[in-house]
DNA sequence: CTGAAAGCGCTTACAG
DNA sequence: CTGAAAGCGCTTACAG
């Protein structure tokens, strides 16, 4: 492999000269900078990555800590990774993947080592011990996900709570009174994931001051188990009018779930819910829904990250998205089902 | 930052001693290992990535490429993303994800740089012009997914041929003579990937030795294009008994998409088709299909790639993962479709 | 069982 | 506009 010290000897400069032609860090004559360029194609040069890292404390290299939670819906977290990869690229960056595996050690290990430029964490818990270690390194760090602990880190991810506001109100809005409340697995209530308990606290307790009963039932990610635990439901709470859904596994099931039922959406039940974007894309979900962005929110994440790599002081930032509501018609002023 | 420098003056000793006993590469008494490691641990030390990269030409990071097929059913990628990602740790090598977006220069750049000690290739084309690139590039690597020129680099992934031989097979024994076959988006064949052309090639040419008219059909990604294609492809060829399916997207949608048609299992119409194990657990499947297993070829994709990393001589190796057929009930003898 | 020293391939003050 | 040299933090022959 060709050091640059081959391109220096070809091109007939110094060594410091390549490596100022190579950064654009001062000015060169134009015949050297073509002779070095000439010297670069024809030993098909690419300057070593180590050394380079070793020179200047960069490596261009974001970690990526990646959630390893099997009940967890995938197409979207893929929809992060990529977009995050994507992003780094165009400023620069690659993108070293960790997943929690190793727990936090992950952290410790390409923080410590120098390997990473920054971190960025997706899923963050109420309660991450990871946010403990990023802090301790030292290192620049962005969080996908809220914690409930102050804000010490670079922080996005969509707003859950107002998406939860949103949806209440729209149901409040159209006379809704009793609501089932169709929550994520249990497992992940379990795992302490910040936009799961966010989605479902803030949902409760808008219900409340906005006079709905709002009746939480959990549906585990195991195909198929929507029917069932959507009977129990209805059987229970035979005066419900609407149904929210916070939920993108069981949402595959749900359409022909209600039809296999004779429920129509919206006559016999208002339906709404919160899902990916891109979930739209792949399945047939004909509901009224907040549309979450996974790309938008991984594009703004690396951006972050980027800008605290380049300059590490300043507070931290805490960036929520907007939800957007997209009205599907599933949902109508309140009727009644016909077996209600 | 912590050197190696400082653990060598808080243990008292030398430099190349702190390197060896982290080595392991020759022994140390067991007096100086304590004194090295009760320094490791009060200055938190560890080893600068940069630094050993240079000094070993070896950085313990593999490349992955993946794909950025919009039309591509994301879960399975995200399953293949993971499981490399935690192989290679067991092994000792952290994953640096770069997608196709930049094309071929995503090889060159990191393989030039000597940042990757090997490249691994997901969603392999059958002439793949990123092949060459590695091959020049002298890296070690694995491809997921064959290609059509003779086999000059690792490569492992099911066998999609003798898949597609099992299924014909299972079928022809049942009496089927004339078979549908839902195919994958058109465009993913434009694309020119291995395991579609693998696939589809095989079955026809298997489903004509076996006396078998095979009707292609593709149907593409978008939600609900199932019922449509099937309704042509049903009315176009009543006298179809059977139904063989290579399309995870359009799977998910089909138990609906018969039910409504009032088509029974396999009582009108013999269903079989390939998808990921991991598919099964998500959505509801019940059809007797090869189970793909991204894990399992994951998995071995890193040992291959690991072991050539260690040993760059010895002839490419071909890999071929036996298809698992799983039986569901999903077909029977032939009998003819009411409507038929 | 241990140490002194060279070297990996860059970047960047410093000097001209 | 260009060069000589020091230094980044490791590893590894070489020597004892």
């Amino acid at each position: 492999m060709a050091t640059i010290g081959d391109v220096a000897r070809v091109a007939g400069v110094s060594r410091s000269t390549v490596s100022h032609a190579l950064s654009g860090k001062r000015s060169i004559s134009t015949e050297t900078k073509a002779r070095i360029a000439a010297a670069i194609e024809s030993l098909g040069y690419t300057a070593n990555a180590g050394a380079r890292a070793l020179a200047t404390s960069r490596s261009n290299i974001i970690g990526l800590m990646v959630p390893f939670i099997p009940e967890e819906f995938e197409p979207a977290t893929m929809q992060y990774v990529l977009t995050v990869a994507h992003t780094a690229r165009e400023h620069g960056y690659d993108v070293l993947m960790v997943t929690d595996r190793e727990g936090v050690g992950g952290i410790d290990r390409i923080t410590g080592s120098n390997l990473v430029d920054g971190v960025m964490v997706l899923d963050v818990r109420r309660h991450d011990s990871r946010i403990d270690h990023l802090r301790r390194a030292g290192s620049p760090a962005v969080l996908i996900g809220v914690p409930s602990d102050e804000p010490l880190i670079d922080t996005v991810d969509l707003d859950f709570e107002a998406a939860a506001r949103s949806l209440i109100d729209h149901l409040a809005d159209l006379g809704h009174r009793r609501v089932l409340f169709m929550t994520l697995p249990e497992v992940l209530f379990a795992q302490d994931l910040g936009y799961a308990w966010r989605f479902y606290d803030s949902a409760l307790t808008h219900a409340r001051s906005r006079g709905i009963a709002l009746i939480p039932f959990a549906v585990s990610s195991e195909p198929n188990q929507v029917g069932h635990e959507l009977d129990s439901a209805l059987a229970e709470h035979p005066s419900a009018t609407a149904l929210l859904i916070h939920n993108d596994g069981a949402l595959v099931d749900l359409p022909v779930a209600l039809e296999a039922r004779g429920i129509s959406t919206p006559e016999d039940l208002s339906v709404v819910s919160i899902f990916p974007d891109q979930f739209g894309r792949m399945f047939r979900v004909p509901y009224t829904a907040v549309e979450t962005s996974a790309a938008a929110v991984a594009e703004r994440a690396v951006r972050m990250l980027v800008a605290r790599i380049e300059d590490r002081d300043g507070p931290a930032r805490l960036e929520l998205l907007a939800p957007i509501l997209v009205d599907r018609g599933s949902s109508g002023p309140i009727s009644g089902r016909k077996s209600g």
